[in-house]
RNA sequence: GCCCCCAUCGUCUAGAGGCCUAGGACGCCACCCUUUCAAGGUGGAGAUCAGGGGUUCGAAUCCCCUUGGGGGCACCA
C-alpha cells in the first residue's frame, strides 16, 4: 500500500504557523516513506477565500522547501497529478453525486427543520445540561411530510445518520480512541440549504477519492475524527490510518492564536528568519529525533523522521529558541548566500535610517560582501544588518548627544580625546588607512594620557557610528573610510562644546 | 454542560521497569576571551518526574483515582 499524505489549507487568511507544522510533518512523512504529498485547497468558503491568501500559502509552503507532488494549478503552473481536480470548488459534483448516493441508501435525508427550531432545540439542552445534538424531527419523514415542508417553501439540508454505538480507531500517535456516538451532536449536516457541501464530507469525499492513506493533521480534529470514521464507511472506502499532532502553544498553553502570538509565517520571514531555521524549528515542536543533536536540514530530517516520535503533550511556541536557531543557520551560510538574503534588509534599514529628509547611498551587493566578516556572528536575523551598518551609507548621522560622553567621563574630557585621537587618525590616514595601523597609536594615546583604551574608543564608536553597541572599531573606521571618519569626529567635538 | 486528549527543569525535550542521586538544548547567572555588541569556551542555578493509591524485589516509565491544563461539540474550516 503505497502511503499518500496530503496538506489542506483553506485560503481564508494568511499560512498560519499551525499549518505549516502540519505541511512539515506530512512532507517529512511522505519522504521517508517514499510517499506521495499532496497539495489541495479547500475553498469552499467563498464568502471568506481570497486570492491573496492563497497566494501567500503558496508562497509560504514554498519559502520552506515543502514542494507537493500533485496539487492544483497555481499562478500559471499546471496541475500535477491524476486524481484532480485538486481544488473543492471545482469538484462540486462529485460531493453532490455522494450525497446523492448516501440518501439513495437512506444513509442520510432531507432535513427541513428552520434555523429558529433548531436554536430552540439547543436552548432547551442547555437548560436541561444536555450535550448540544440534533434531536432528528426530520429523520423518519413520509413522502407527503417532505411534500408539505416544500411546498411551505423550505429549502432542505442533507443530514447524515449518526447512528448508535461506539467509533473506535487507533490513532498512531494517541493510541487507541473510542467515543459514544451520543457525543458527535446527532446527524450532522453535510450540504447546506443552498446546496453546498460543509468541510466534515468534503474531506472524506477527497481523502477517498485521492486514495489519502494516512490523515495527519492537528489535535482539534481529534474528537471530530469519529464522524469522518462513518462518513467513510458509508462512502464505501477504507479507512485511512489517522495521526494527530500535538498544538502549537501561545505561551500561556492555549492554542497559538493570532491574538496572543504571531501566527503568520510571512510575518516571520520579514523579519529576517531563514527557512532552513524555520523548518528546524517546526520540526522540534512536537517531534525530536531521539539523539542529541537538533540541527537539522530538511533532508536530514526526512531521513530521520517517524510518526512514532511524535510528541502527544502540546508544545509552547518558544521565540527565543527559534531565534537562536535562526543564528545558528545564518551562521551557516557562505557569505554569498548571506550577502544576497541580507541586502533587502540592509537597503530598507537604510533608507528608514535616512528618515525622510535625510540623504544616503544604497549599499551594494559588493558593500555588503566585504562587510560580511564583521557581522555575519551579531546576526540573529537577517533583519539585523540594518541597525549593525546603517550609519555607514547614511549621509547625516543625528548623534544623541548624551552617549556621546563615555559611562567614566565628562564632556570636556570626551572632547580632548576626540581631538587627540583625531590628530592620530589623520597622520595615519596620511599613509594608509587600515585597522592594524590604527590600533596601536590609539591605544598609546590612551596610556600615555592614562585613559582606559576601552573608554576612548567607546568615544570614537559614538562618535562615529551614534551607536554603543557596533561591529569592530578599527574595521568599522575602515569600512566608513578616511574623510567621513574625520568628519564624523569633527561634528562629534562640536556638539560637545554644547554641553 | 457533555465528550475526548494531555501532564518530566520557565520553554522545547531525552527517558519505552533497574544504566536516573533524571540527560541535552533555549533562556538565565558567573567566569574566560575581549575596544563595545555579539559569537565562542568553561562552570552554575533550575524538575521531590502534577498529587495520591496500587502492581513489582524495584516505577518518571505499567494500572486506577484525583487535580490541573487543553481541544472539540456550527447550514466555519
Amino acid at each position: 500500500m503505497s502511503v499518500r499524505v496530503r496538506i489542506a489549507p483553506s485560503p481564508t487568511g494568511p499560512l498560519h504557523i499551525g499549518t505549516a507544522r502540519t505541511a512539515l510533518f506530512n512532507y517529512l512523512f511522505a519522504k521517508r516513506m517514499g510517499g506521495t504529498f499532496i497539495l489541495r485547497l479547500e475553498d469552499t468558503d467563498v464568502a471568506r477565500s481570497t486570492l491573496a491568501y492563497e497566494q501567500d500559502i503558496l508562497d509560504g509552503l514554498h519559502w520552506l522547501g515543502l514542494e507537493w507532488d500533485e496539487g492544483p494549478e497555481v499562478a500559471g503552473l499546471p496541475a500535477r497529478g491524476p486524481f484532480g481536480p485538486y481544488r473543492q470548488m471545482q469538484r462540486l459534483d462529485r460531493y453532490s453525486a455522494a450525497a446523492e448516493k448516501l440518501l439513495a441508501e437512506d444513509k442520510a435525508y432531507h432535513c427541513y427543520c428552520s434555523q429558529e427550531e433548531l436554536a430552540a432545540d439547543k436552548a432547551a439542552q442547555e437548560a436541561a445540561h444536555q450535550p448540544p445534538h440534533y434531536v432528528g424531527r426530520c429523520a423518519q419523514l413520509s413522502p407527503e411530510q417532505r411534500a408539505a415542508r416544500e411546498a411551505e417553501g423550505r429549502r432542505p439540508v442533507v443530514r447524515f445518520r449518526v447512528g448508535e454505538g461506539v467509533v473506535a480507531f487507533d490513532d498512531i500517535v494517541r493510541g487507541h480512541v473510542e467515543i459514544d456516538k451520543t457525543a458527535l451532536g446527532g446527524d450532522l449536516i453535510i450540504v447546506r440549504s443552498d446546496g453546498t457541501p460543509l468541510y466534515h464530507f468534503t474531506v472524506c469525499v477527497d481523502d477517498t477519492d485521492m486514495e489519502i492513506s494516512h490523515v495527519i493533521r492537528g489535535e482539534d480534529h481529534l474528537s471530530n475524527t469519529p464522524k469522518h470514521i462513518l462518513l467513510f464507511q458509508a462512502l464505501g472506502a477504507d479507512v485511512p490510518q489517522f495521526a494527530h499532532l500535538p498544538l502549537i502553544l501561545n505561551p500561556d498553553r492555549t492554542k497559538m492564536s493570532k491574538r496572543k502570538s504571531q501566527t503568520a509565517v510571512a510575518d516571520y520571514r520579514a523579519q529576517g528568519y531563514i527557512p532552513e531555521a524555520f523548518v528546524n524549528f517546526l520540526s522540534l515542536l512536537g517531534w525530536s529525533s531521539g539523539t542529541e543533536e537538533e540541527i537539522f536540514t530538511l533532508d536530514e530530517l526526512a531521513e530521520r523522521f517517524s510518526l512514532e516520535r511524535v510528541q502527544s503533550g502540546g508544545a509552547v511556541f518558544d521565540r527565543e529558541r527559534l531565534e537562536w536557531l535562526n543564528g545558528q543557520w545564518i551562521r551557516k551560510l557562505t557569505d554569498d548566500e548571506l550577502v544576497e538574503r541580507c541586502l533587502p534588509f540592509l537597503v530598507t534599514a537604510v533608507e528608514v535610517a535616512a528618515g525622510p529628509s535625510g540623504s544616503s547611498r544604497t549599499p551594494s551587493a559588493e558593500d555588503l560582501r566585504s562587510l560580511m566578516p564583521m557581522v555575519r556572528e551579531r546576526m540573529s536575523t537577517l533583519a539585523a544588518v540594518g541597525p549593525l551598518l546603517d550609519f555607514l551609507f547614511v549621509d547625516q548621522l543625528s548623534v544623541e548627544p548624551d552617549l556621546l560622553v563615555p559611562k567614566r567621563w565628562d564632556a570636556p574630557t570626551t572632547a580632548e580625546a576626540l581631538t587627540a585621537a583625531r590628530g592620530i587618525i589623520a597622520e595615519v590616514g596620511q599613509v594608509s588607512f587600515e585597522a592594524d595601523e590604527l590600533e596601536p597609536p590609539l591605544r598609546a594615546l590612551a596610556e600615555e594620557r592614562g585613559w582606559k583604551a576601552g573608554d576612548l574608543f567607546m568615544a570614537i564608536r559614538v562618535a562615529i557610528t551614534g551607536k554603543t553597541a557596533t561591529p569592530p572599531l578599527f574595521d568599522t573606521m575602515v569600512a566608513l573610510g578616511y574623510e567621513r571618519t574625520l568628519e564624523r569626529i569633527d561634528a562629534a567635538r562640536e556638539a560637545l562644546t554644547g554641553l
